[in-house]
DNA sequence: ATGTTTTTGATTGATTTTGATTGATTTATG
DNA sequence: CATAAATCAATCAAAATCAATCAAAAACAT
């Protein structure tokens, strides 16, 4: 049996069984334990699977890969709407910060004709915004996988090149109180340093984002104007007592 | 048995089982095991197969998705080659930057089980860094639409929070008295940089490259490690006077 | 037919993989 | 908490596989 074949044994029946134990894997191979403990070693070491006390379970990180194209078709058509309100406050001549983010995406096909220079985080962004002829700058930093952000100190150190007249950011959550938040504290770094860097910051958010918190706050309501949508009245009153707040309906 | 007809009951033996060892080729073609092993050789320098410990199995690389520039991109099996070579110098634990460029994008496939980290300037090295689960940090700058290269003071500001282990650059051509160059006077500046960053460099040029000049000089010969395919062994003799070459031949 | 080039199979020593063994570490059990 | 059992990483020698070399055989050109 070829080592290759045996690794590929062994990860198919991590898949099927989740979590396998060394005992289960030499009965199947006719390997020794010590050539299974290698194997364990080598995969572990290619992150394809995690190695616990006995044996192995599976790596969920393959299937997270998938998230982005997921999480963009929620709500696209409010996103859509968000952004194209978004991009109406764009004048020519603007340099634009757009935060890496599912809705912030949008924004791009909806600046094609205009002057702007665009600077952005997100690596889904440079694609759409270099076919759409936009000249566009991309912040430097460490390649978060599974969203496709640029993140960690060279990302802040980068961004601190420049000055924008806008700057739109997306959230995973916004809050009455506990303001605008998200899960990564170096991605809420970034935001916080473009907002500082910027004239006047918007936060894009569709209604799903509405009372959600999570673990990094960004910073309070008040500090960044919000978009949103298909909030019901009452609450887009509530909010505009303490931020400026445009509420669309779709 | 002709060696053509043998190569193709190998691919047929493969395209059935997935994965063969050498064993079972001697079995099936009575050829013996020093000639399928050349014919292992042989087939894996045209990118038809993988050779693995024991045996062979199909080329993953097939299967993974190209971007059109990729593809397009002229002497790919020489390009491919080179590639190879320069992934063998490299070590577990490394720091290395990859130029954007057509040649340095094929490095990326042979890197993938190797424990290092990459930095890049060529955003279409990302996806591929990032499908290959490699830890990858990207430098921030002006997106040179054309080339997917990140130039600009940006982007050399961003290097310079960098220290390389191995520098792998691309180049447009180079010449025993003119040196290393290429047409864009922003990307020399990158290629330099990257350069005093790292402790070795080595440039990637394919034999079509070989006596080109074009507007901006990089550097002199001496100053990286050149490796390129398919010159004339004189050529090559030559060139070795003033630097370290590695010629290799498909 | 003769000399040249290419292909082949055998042989070499180097490299890689393997399974057994060791003692250390972790987990389970009373 | 202490002991036993299981699991672990590290080491080593045997086995398998490898690349490199060389001479014989085959294919080729002249």
């Amino acid at each position: 049996m070829l080592t290759t074949e045996r690794h590929e044994m062994i990860l198919n029946l991590l898949k099927e069984k989740q979590i396998v134990t060394i005992q289960e894997i030499t009965d199947v191979t006719d390997a020794s334990e010590s050539t299974i403990r290698r194997d364990l070693t080598e995969l572990e070491k290619r992150g394809d699977l995690e190695r616990v006390h006995g044996g192995a379970r599976f790596n969920e990180r393959k299937v997270q890969e998938y998230s982005i194209s997921e999480k963009e078709s929620q709500n696209l058509q409010e996103k859509i709407e968000i952004a194209k309100y978004a991009a109406s406050l764009v004048k020519d001549g603007d340099c634009i910060f757009l935060d890496a983010g599912t809705t912030t995406i949008q924004l791009i096909p909806f600046l094609q004709h205009k002057d702007v220079i665009v600077v952005t985080n997100g690596l889904p962004h440079i694609d759409l915004l270099t076919k759409h002829g936009i000249t566009s700058y991309v912040t430097g930093g460490l390649i978060k996988a599974k969203t496709g952000a640029l993140i960690g100190p060279q990302a802040i150190k980068s961004l601190n090149d420049f000055c924008f007249d806008l700057c739109f950011l997306g959230v995973n959550g916004f809050h009455y109180e506990f303001g605008y938040n998200t899960p990564d504290p170096e991605e809420a770094h970034i935001k916080q340093t473009a907002h500082k860097l910027a004239k006047v910051s918007y936060v894009l958010a569709d209604h799903s984002k509405h009372k959600k918190v999570s673990f990094s706050k960004i910073f309070d309501l008040a500090k960044a104007r919000l978009i949103t949508s298909n909030l019901p009245k009452n609450e887009v009153e509530t909010l505009s007592e303490i931020t400026d707040i445009k509420g669309l309906s779709t």
